[in-house]
DNA sequence: AGCACGCCGACT
DNA sequence: GTCGGCGTGCTC
């Protein structure tokens, strides 16, 4: 057999999971090397992914292709990197190519050399520019406040921890401060050691950034911390890249996508807000960031120990939040993670006090319950600020014609248009489709149209009124503000309505869960979930946890300036309007008890076989019609039959989702059931090609696209 | 994912 | 007769 240099390139090619194509190469290229390849009639960016000693069997020289160029002047992609790239695409049942090149910035892919070149020069004038005086790796300098005993001891545990963290802190317990502190000592014990920070939101990423920029730029310089998140323009995506996988930047503070970003010296990894379901990726490859960050540490350390040198090297992972994913905290419980407690408030705050609204025996049809209303304007004459969460956007969910029964259906999506009264519009929050209000009903003509149901534009509206005769402390009005993804659409409307906020122009602040996040209003004293339990209705089994999380949260702003409070006399208050309030989620909330609401839930979970006790996966298909989209999954059930480890996993029939019809692509889904992660595993990887072939059967006519989500977080 | 190839309705 | 609709299938 003739001998030809063959390199195998994972490329953006869709089919066949895990298919690399093989191609010529004079040159012998590092595994890691980023390449230009042809594939079909274009050219596209490649990873190297191995130089097999010798061409594969039954492929050619001539079938193959060449290697178009090679970027050079960047390092390869190194080895831990490629091992995290690996599992992801097999884990969560994606080509190599696809993982790889969602990993890298966009920009990357059609960049030459010389432009390269370039970029590196650049970036490398902007680090020598910014940076102060090198300190010697090693040195150590008390910047930041004094932690206290709880954060001292959970620091010094999590620096000696063998085991992924889960640092379990209440709100407003200085968790952050615990990350800068290790931040720091990684970054001072080692030239060239890296912190990944991920948060769950774009959203949370400008405050976050602002204290780690304060804290490290001086001992570190401006282009020491970068950001890397889809809200950046891809120049500045590129840049942050660049830094991060030539060492130059030593924090990456970013989304998820950041997970996947080449971190040469990668020390440390922190998952803020571990819980939350955007950690998840329901796109492309749905990999979940804050497992990929367990599995990434553990690599790395690994590859530490397996160097040899300092037996006590390690890359840590540390999950932190209030209120933890039932995984995780599963996870502690077994002593697979390693739990670390921080209940207490910094500066001795209390937790709100919980005043439970039984809606069933208010007034009918009242948004806000009277008691509340009445709260509110005490709170407000004194001084202090609410705020009122609502998780609708809008004016109102429904738009009606009260003769006909026309309703403000979306055409292309089985949803209601929301009724915008700002600027007159109906608007499919699905699909985007919009259009003006119409005077009249559409169908009958009729004038009396009505909205049903109440968004935060209502709230507002409503609010402002009730408190129309309410005086601020100053004689002034209270004046009431609206924040959600509308008022802050614009760039910078975010950071203005935060200023307007802390500045104490507010006395109400409206919103959807956006404000239940991350911010820090020192007057906040009262805070009230609307229509919180409305999840509790829907048939999602994390609906419990997760509005434990949102509550916890919400609660989480009032009080956090424990000082303040007390000068007030006052004590604060989370308020819950609900309509089941015998729910036990409410008695261990009232508690703040989420050790027993976990308990309580993973009681329910494991009696049922549900996550973390089963494992389970969705496969999911789009298609024209329903017919189509159930066929496939039926079909596809079909062919699972007889295939290894079919006896292990349980499938369910197809259903259509909840909201079947988005843009007018039907949907539908089956799910697959197993008592362990490995048979999971096992039988996806048999399963993937069979699910190419149907495809083509005549039954499935009109597929557009299927995709297979591992650990769904919804089912 | 792109981007070809291939087989059926309204234009010059 | 041809242009182009997008269904189907491949990419070393």
């Amino acid at each position: 057999m003739a001998f030809w240099p063959s390199v195998v390139v994972a490329t953006p090619a869709h089919s066949g999971v895990g298919a690399s194509l093989t191609y010529r190469s004079e040159l012998s290229l590092a595994p890691g090397s980023l390449v230009r390849v042809p594939l079909g009639a274009r050219e596209v960016l490649g990873v190297v992914w191995e130089c097999p000693a010798e061409p594969p069997e039954g492929l050619t020289e001539a079938q193959t292709k060449a290697v178009a160029g090679v970027l050079e002047g960047l390092p390869p992609l190194n080895a831990r990197w490629r091992q995290l790239v690996r599992f992801a695409a097999q884990y969560y049942q994606r080509s190599l190519g696809e993982v790889s090149l969602a990993a890298l910035p966009p920009p990357l892919r059609d960049l030459n050399s010389v432009q390269l070149a370039r970029r590196l020069k650049k970036r490398e004038k902007q680090q020598a520019a910014g940076a102060p005086q090198a300190l010697a790796a090693g040195t150590s300098t008390d910047i930041g406040p004094d932690l206290s005993d709880e954060q001292r001891e959970a620091l010094q545990a999590l620096e000696a921890a063998q085991a992924p963290v889960l640092l379990y802190g209440a709100t407003g317990s200085g968790k952050t401060e615990v990350y800068l502190q290790a931040t720091q000592h990684v970054l001072q014990a080692q030239a060239d050691a890296q912190v990944l920070v991920m948060v769950p939101e774009i959203n949370l990423t400008p405050q976050l950034e602002a204290r780690f920029r304060e804290r490290f730029e001086p001992l570190f310089g401006a282009g020491a911390l970068v950001c890397l998140h889809s809200g950046m323009t891809p120049a500045q995506r590129l840049a942050s890249w660049l830094a991060a996988h030539t060492g130059q930047a030593r924090i990456v503070l970013g989304t998820r996508m950041a997970v996947l970003a080449s971190l040469p010296g990668l020390r440390l990894i922190v998952v803020d807000e571990e819980h939350d379901p955007s950690y998840k990726s329901q796109e492309g490859a749905r990999y979940s960031a804050r497992d990929l960050a367990v599995y990434r540490a553990k690599v790395e350390t690994e590859a530490l120990l397996a160097e040899g040198g300092d037996p006590a090297a390690r890359c840590r992972v540390v999950l932190g939040s209030a209120t933890p994913s039932l995984e995780s905290w599963h996870a502690a419980d077994q002593g697979r993670y390693l739990r670390l407690s921080m209940p207490a408030r910094i500066g001795g705050g209390a937790l709100p006090r919980l005043r439970l609204v039984d809606m069933n025996h208010q007034p009918k049809g009242a948004v806000l319950a009277p008691p509340l209303v009445a709260a509110m304007a005490e709170r407000i004459a004194r001084g202090e600020q609410c705020m009122v969460l609502l998780n609708r956007r809008g004016y109102a969910p429904v738009l009606a014609c009260h003769d006909c029964g026309w309703k403000s259906a979306c055409p292309h999506c089985s949803a209601f248009r929301v009724f915008h009264k700002l600027d007159r519009t109906l608007r499919c929050h699905h699909c985007g489709f919009t259009e003006r209000v119409p005077r009249a009903c559409p169908e009958c003509g009729n004038l009396d149209i009505a909205p049903i149901g109440k968004g935060t534009e209502q709230l507002e509206e409503q609010l402002a009124s009730l408190l129309a005769d309410v005086k601020r402390p100053d004689g002034g009005p209270a004046r009431v503000a609206r924040m959600d993804a509308d008022s802050t659409r614009l760039k910078g409307s975010l950071e203005q309505q935060l200023a307007t906020m802390h500045s104490g122009e507010v006395d109400v602040l409206v919103g959807t869960q956006m404000i239940a996040k991350g911010h820090d209003f020192r007057r906040i004293t009262l805070v009230a979930g609307i229509n919180a339990d409305s999840g509790l209705f829907a048939s999602d089994y994390r609906a419990p946890e997760r509005l434990f999380a949102l509550l916890m949260q919400a609660g989480g702003r009032a009080g956090r300036d424990a000082a303040f409070v007390s000068s007030q006399g006052s004590e604060s208050e989370l308020w819950v309007q609900t309509w089941t309030p015998q729910h036990p989620l409410f008695a261990a909330l009232r508690r703040h008890d989420f050790p027993a609401f976990a308990a309580q839930q993973l009681g329910e979970r494991e009696s049922a076989g549900m996550p973390p006790f089963g494992h389970q996966a969705l496969l999911r298909a789009d298609a024209r019609t329903q017919q189509a989209a159930q066929a496939y999954l039926n079909a596809a059930a079909q062919a699972a039959e007889g295939l290894p480890h079919r006896d292990e996993i349980t499938l369910y029939p197809a259903v259509p989702l909840t909201i079947q019809r988005v843009a007018n692509v039907e949907r539908a889904q089956l799910l697959v059931e197993a008592v362990s992660r490995a048979a999971l595993q096992r039988f996806l990887s048999a399963w993937q090609p069979v699910l190419l072939e149907c495809r083509s059967l005549p039954q499935a006519r009109g597929l557009v696209r299927f995709a297979v989500d591992v650990d769904p977080l919804a089912i």
